[in-house]
DNA sequence: TTTTCCCGCCAAAAA
DNA sequence: TTTTTGGCGGGAAAA
């Protein structure tokens, strides 16, 4: 707590809070580059949101994402496993096996297609993998509410593509398609070039004939996750003193970032300072860019992106940090490209 | 201005 | 009961 008074204090006049920062995305990218080694087994999730500096809260929808795609699962009470993204292909086999049971198909937008009819699919769909029993009546009462989840959600946008030889999907007719829609009750349409949306990149990436085209795309003034390294703590609240507030009022709970973290996070977010406007694209990125930022070099692929955003860190531990995660592309991207050989 | 989405409250579920 | 999980609304940042 005092560490954090300090922290703060030094940094309340030039680090300004920055939603951008804090992102899930980024946090997600955050999450994978810490855990994606090869001895990593389980994952904690005090141990995540302490290293990360975030509170539970997050962890959860980050691991909520992680887990609908098959990168971890749940192993139990505040334990993961981290599968790794060698599950990946597995995970989306499974879920266009599940999608096509159900019926489960996208014909863009327009129409809305639930995918989930109440009595139905719903429960049969649920392959909670690790044996998550079947809750037969109390799962129920609780359908509803699963329909919502984010694990849940997740893997029917996942599905949408899967689906459907659509490659553009756009956030409303997702929207439509997986909550029936609600929002846009006002409407404001803008001209259909410039609605949000998101390109499904593949899991084999596209990599052979160069571009990940899906980068170039001009589409959407959507930001863009990925690069900088943050999750400091600072609170979006006005300024300073809300810290202060935040940490009265909670019983501190999910809050234990320990010191060198803290300064790892301070260091990190100098770091994202410089290079937040040459961002590269984490790897569960919106495939739509921002068509605003004209200094975003087109990616060809990863590797390349890998090579080409190499920056200098004064910190050794960053560095090392850095090289993990270079390294941890390379693999999965090999691994993933030898699957897709085989294919 | 509108849209996006972070924050954290608090209810439900699990232990 | 306590602890864990995660939906959801408010409101600030970004567009």
């Amino acid at each position: 707590m005092s560490s954090f008074a300090s922290q703060e204090s030094e940094s309340n006049s030039r680090t300004l809070y920055c939603r951008k920062e804090k992102s899930l995305g980024l946090l997600c990218s955050n999450f994978l580059a810490l855990y994606n080694h090869d001895s990593v087994q389980t994952i904690g999730l005090d141990d995540a949101a302490s290293k990360l500096g975030v509170e539970r809260r997050r962890i959860y929808d980050v691991v909520n994402i992680l887990e609908s795609i098959g990168v971890v699962a749940r192993k139990g009470k505040n334990q993961y496993l981290w599968k790794g993204f060698g599950e990946i292909p597995k995970a989306l086999e499974k879920l266009k096996e599940e999608a096509l049971k159900q019926n489960f198909c996208f014909s863009d937008c327009s129409k809305s297609l639930r995918v989930l009819d109440e009595n139905e699919s719903a429960d049969s769909s649920y392959v909670k993998n690790e044996g998550q029993d079947n809750l037969s009546e109390s799962s129920k009462r609780t359908d509803t509410k699963r329909e919502k989840s984010l694990w849940l959600i997740t893997q029917n946008f996942v599905k949408l593509f899967l689906c459907s030889d659509a490659e553009l999907i756009t956030l409303d007719s997702a929207a439509i398609a997986l909550l029936g829609d609600v929002h846009n009750s006002t409407a404001t349409h803008h001209p259909e070039s410039r609605k949000p949306a998101f390109r499904w990149l593949g899991w084999g990436a596209k990599l052979h004939n160069g571009s990940t085209t899906a980068l170039e795309l001009n589409e959407s003034k959507k930001r863009t996750f990925g690069t900088e390294i943050t999750n400091q703590n600072l609170k979006r609240t006005k300024a300073n003193s809300s810290i202060h507030r935040k940490l009265n009022q909670k019983e501190n709970t999910g809050m234990h970032i320990k010191l060198d973290s803290v300064e790892h996070d301070h260091k990190m977010q100098q770091h994202s300072k410089q290079c937040s406007k040459g961002f590269a694209f984490g790897p569960f990125t919106p495939a739509a860019i921002s068509s605003g930022n004209r200094n975003v070099r087109p990616i060809r692929d990863w590797e390349s992106l890998a090579s080409i955003y190499k920056p200098q860190y004064l910190n050794q531990a960053l560095s090392d940090l850095f090289a993990h995660y270079m390294e941890a592309w390379n693999s999965w991207y090999a691994e993933v490209a030898r699957k897709e050989e085989i294919h």
